[in-house]
RNA sequence: GGCGAGGUAGCAAAGUGGUAAUGCGCUGGUCUGCAAAACCGGUAUUCGCGGGUUCGAUUCCCGCCCUCGCCUCCA
């Protein structure tokens, strides 16, 4: 059985993807910040960590995965206010709205979803364990720093030397709130409690306050995964700080290896620059139901680039989506018998004769570096044979089945969500006056009055439906 | 300034030291009264620019130009 390999943030190499203790693969993923409707770049990253998820599964591996919901930070503590709900009421909300987006993205629910808020006294016990050790240090205010400069390693997932980061923040490290760091590169554990914060404080050994946002990731990933665990994801932006701080804490208090691997997904770009409310180019799921698009469609279109690389998000590339997600889900259906489950796969993945036959090229492209765009290349290759000898009839069924089992490992990859291709079912939602006028047509085209056979196709075309013929008939789909 | 990603057909996007997958689009054909659908075929003598190494480079090396990201909250 071949294995996944990926390429790791951290030593720059491309990793065989197993798991540690031989049975369960315990990844984490710093999951969204729940202070409104996340944007589909938010979802790329979520959806590559799916899409690299389910490359795991199917060929056999057991998962455990962790993704958080960070519920307390300057942004939750703000918005809520401003709602006049409290911080549990007002992340809870917006969790749910989360909970929605991801179901109609088809995305596997985590196996734990921990939140910040459920976790300060992790995230206290690690702060006092950083002290301990000689890390961490409380500052006048009562807030409490990792100290840097006393943690050697730091900086090497991003490799940035601590001479330079000096250097690069100093025009920017002097907020008024900051000045209580002995160094300009120290980040906050604990933050003091603020007016500002109102209800929104927890008691700590150091005084009132809230943890610092990259402590939560630490203190979950250690207690759900362990202290070293397999690999850990997220959106580039967040290898710094973010991820560097947090290998920061978490090896400083164990002494240990964090995360054995980094995996980390580039930007979705919208008009070729990055999204942001700023510029206006932010699109949340809805915006996308409301051009027309399904969250299928988006799913597709957001996996068809390389993870690695930054993909320009546009409306020709959701259409596109749309017209070879029709195509697959076309070939699905010409093939006779339904798709095998998620779970029937997952279960052969284990064997060593997992035979995927013409779709082998495509799942081997999945298997190196999660290369989607050569997968859906191979993918197409090995389609096409099989459109034409299905167009012109007469395939046995064990080829039937054959093919199905093996695009299944594709379509379950790749998660995508086919459309349905009906025709009779759909012929009952035809408004009546359409199916008058192509009843007429087809009379008219009977009685070869190709004028006004015409004259009423185009009426239906009008309204919105394509006339298909064949032979003895005709059916209706909408345009 | 530091770190990083990238520049391949109209668009999107793989890839390799030996002469460019794939999808969309466009276009020719079969079918059709004509279309649509379906199927068959065509669509980059060339891979940002200039040098170098090599029998041979899009792929390796050097220089240059351009785009984008991170270095502050960020998927």
């Amino acid at each position: 059985m071949k294995r996944l390999h990926l390429h790791d943030t951290l030593s720059r190499d491309r990793c065989e993807i197993f798991p540690e203790d031989g049975e369960k693969f315990r990844f984490y993923c710093c999951g969204p910040t729940v202070y409104g409707p996340a944007h589909i770049g938010n979802f790329r990253a979520f959806l590559v960590q799916d899409l690299f998820r389910r490359v795991i599964e199917l060929s056999g591996i057991k998962t455990l995965h962790v993704r958080n919901i960070t519920d307390v930070d300057d942004k939750t503590i703000r918005e809520a206010q401003k709602s006049e709900l409290s911080l549990i009421e007002f992340t809870a909300g917006w969790t749910e709205r989360f909970h929605q987006d991801a179901k109609q993205l088809n995305m596997l629910d985590p196996h734990l979803e921990p939140s910040a808020v459920q976790h300060i006294p992790e995230q206290v016990q690690l702060i006092e364990r950083l002290i301990e050790n000689g890390n961490a240090y409380p500052s006048g205010d009562g807030s409490v720093y990792f100290s840097v400069k006393s943690y050697s390693n730091y900086g090497k997932l991003t490799r940035i030397d601590q001479r330079d980061l000096m250097a690069g923040a100093g025009e920017t490290a002097n907020d008024a709130d900051e000045y209580e760091k002995d160094n300009v590169c120290d980040f906050v554990l604990w933050k003091a409690r603020k007016p500002e914060d109102g209800d929104n404080y927890w008691d700590s050994p150091w005084g009132s306050g809230r943890p610092g946002w990259h402590l939560e990731c630490s203190a979950m990933g250690m207690k759900y995964l362990g202290e070293t665990f397999d690999l850990h994801a997220g959106g580039v932006d967040l290898c710094f700080p973010h991820h560097e701080n947090e290998i920061a804490q978490s090896e400083a208090s164990t002494g240990k290896q964090f995360a054995r691997h980094w995996f980390h997904n580039e930007h979705l770009m919208v008009d070729g620059s990055k999204m942001s409310k700023s510029l206006g180019n932010l699109y949340t799921l809805t915006d996308i139901h409301d051009r027309g698009f399904s969250a299928a469609e988006l799913r597709y279109s957001l996996l068809s680039g390389s993870y690695r690389t930054k993909i320009n998000f546009s409306f020709d590339r959701m259409n596109e989506a749309r017209i070879n997600l029709k195509r697959i889900a076309s070939l699905v259906q010409n093939l006779g018998a339904g798709l095998p489950s998620y779970e029937e796969l997952c279960d052969c993945g284990s064997s060593e004769d997992m035979n995927l036959g013409p779709f082998e090229s495509s799942w081997e492209a999945l298997l190196e570096d999660l290369n989607a765009p050569a997968a859906l290349g191979e993918l197409f290759v090995a389609i096409k044979p099989l459109e034409k000898e299905l167009a012109e009839g007469d395939v046995p069924e064990d080829t039937k089945k054959a093919a199905l089992h093996g695009l299944a490992f594709l379509v379950h990859a790749f998660g995508w969500v086919l459309p349905e291709i009906e025709s009779e079912q759909l012929a009952l939602d035809v408004p009546d006056h359409v199916k008058d006028l192509a009843e007429k047509r087809w009379i008219a085209k009977k009685e070869k009055d190709w004028a006004e056979s015409d004259r009423l196709r185009d009426a239906v075309i009008s309204e919105g439906w394509v006339i298909k013929d064949s032979k003895d008939g005709y059916e209706l789909e909408p345009s």
